[in-house]
DNA sequence: AAATGTGTCAACCGCGAGAGT
DNA sequence: TACTCTCGCGGTTGACACATT
């Protein structure tokens, strides 16, 4: 027997439509992420709530709908301009693990292994090809080539393996009723480090990590609008519906903005007012915003593996990982 | 101004893993 | 144990934007 197709025929394919986005927004809103399968069905009920003519609802098949909403949907995405820190982190995983997004992905909380997979052969792959090229090890070259002269990837792995059995370890004993704090975590790693690094300093930090703060969908819709407002000037009344659609929810001050005055329009607004809540589409931009309405928080228990949650760890990860090459050479196992 | 080349990135496809029956 | 279903991952594609000729 043939694998089965994983959709049906007569799935839209193609680039999502922030109506699309909106359904499956409201939708996880209610359900919550997972449980892809249904999705298409249950936001069949949804399409009725557009009454443009060409909005046919989400008629996506689940795979997509999965994708769509953990690549660009999903709370705390941050998208585009790479800093140095993340760049060094993704070479030095990349030197790691090879071409394993998801886990290389699971050290950046906040990018998608899509767009670290887009990063890394669009942009990164050819900048180390470059410097390879030129013998320079140049700025970022000492990172990935540090890995096979100054510590063999053997070592490497049981080190980043240590520490993740590390983190894993204080994330139980954080989730346990048994009370105890990440300090253990702390000194049981400071104790490690203290044995083979005495000069790494940064292992005995205790600067408390800030926490990821997550923005809320209604940050990443909002930016796709405005995208989608700048790219499509001649707008059709469906855009021009959904525009002013957002634009009513987001401004809780006035919700009559609608070029439509049928209770559509008044439910659409409601869905967005229940759904986003906060101010309006101008507070919303690339960066994270701190101070987000309580509905901010709305999907934080859905993320992708999610190693936050243990601060202290992935802080400490994350140092090692871009520790330079000199504190490396002092470690040994 | 048009044609062509190049880069970027959103989305798709196929496969494997794991859970459920 | 065998099978099905669903999810998630990594590789790849294709559309679009921008640069160059």
């Amino acid at each position: 027997m043939g694998r089965p197709p994983c959709c049906d025929k007569g799935v839209k394919k193609g680039p999502w439509t922030p109506e699309e986005d909106i359904i499956l927004v409201s939708y996880i809103q209610d359900h919550g992420p997972g449980n892809w399968k249904a999705v298409p069905t249950n936001t069949a009920s949804q399409r009725n709530i557009f009454d443009s003519g060409d909005l046919n609802g989400l008629s996506r098949c689940s795979k997509s709908c999965r994708l769509r909403w953990t690549n660009y949907l999903r709370p705390g995405i941050k998208r585009g301009n790479f800093t140095e820190q993340e760049e060094k982190m993704i070479i030095h995983l990349q030197a790691l693990l090879g071409n394993r997004w998801a886990a290389i992905a699971a050290y950046l909380p906040q990018r998608t292994d899509n767009d670290i997979k887009n990063y890394w052969n669009t942009y990164l792959k050819k900048k180390l090809n470059k410097l390879e090229a030129s013998g320079s090890e140049g700025s970022l070259g000492h990172v990935g080539v540090s890995v096979s002269q100054s510590m063999s990837r053997g070592q490497w792995e049981r080190r980043l393996q240590t520490d993740i059995h590390m983190a894993k370890k204080a994330l139980s004993e954080a989730l346990s009723p048994k009370k105890t704090s990440s300090s253990t975590f702390l000194a049981e790693l400071n104790s490690n480090r203290s044995n083979d690094n005495s000069t790494c300093s940064i292992y005995n930090s205790t600067k408390p990590t800030p926490s990821i703060s997550y923005a809320s969908s209604a940050d990443n819709i909002a930016r796709l609008l405005k995208g989608w407002m700048k790219s499509t000037p001649k707008r059709s009344a469906t855009q021009n519906s959904i525009i002013n659609l957002a634009c009513a929810g987001a401004d809780t001050a006035s919700s009559e903005g609608t070029t439509k005055g049928s209770s559509t329009s008044v439910e659409l607004s409601e869905t967005f007012q229940t759904l986003f809540g906060y101010e309006s589409l101008e507070s919303s931009n690339s960066e994270f915003s701190p101070s987000l309405s309580p509905e901010g928080t709305l999907f934080q228990d859905e993320s992708k593996p999610d190693i936050t949650g243990i601060d202290v760890p992935f802080s400490l990860l994350e140092k090692w990982l871009l520790d330079d090459s000199g504190c490396q050479e002092k470690l040994s196992f």
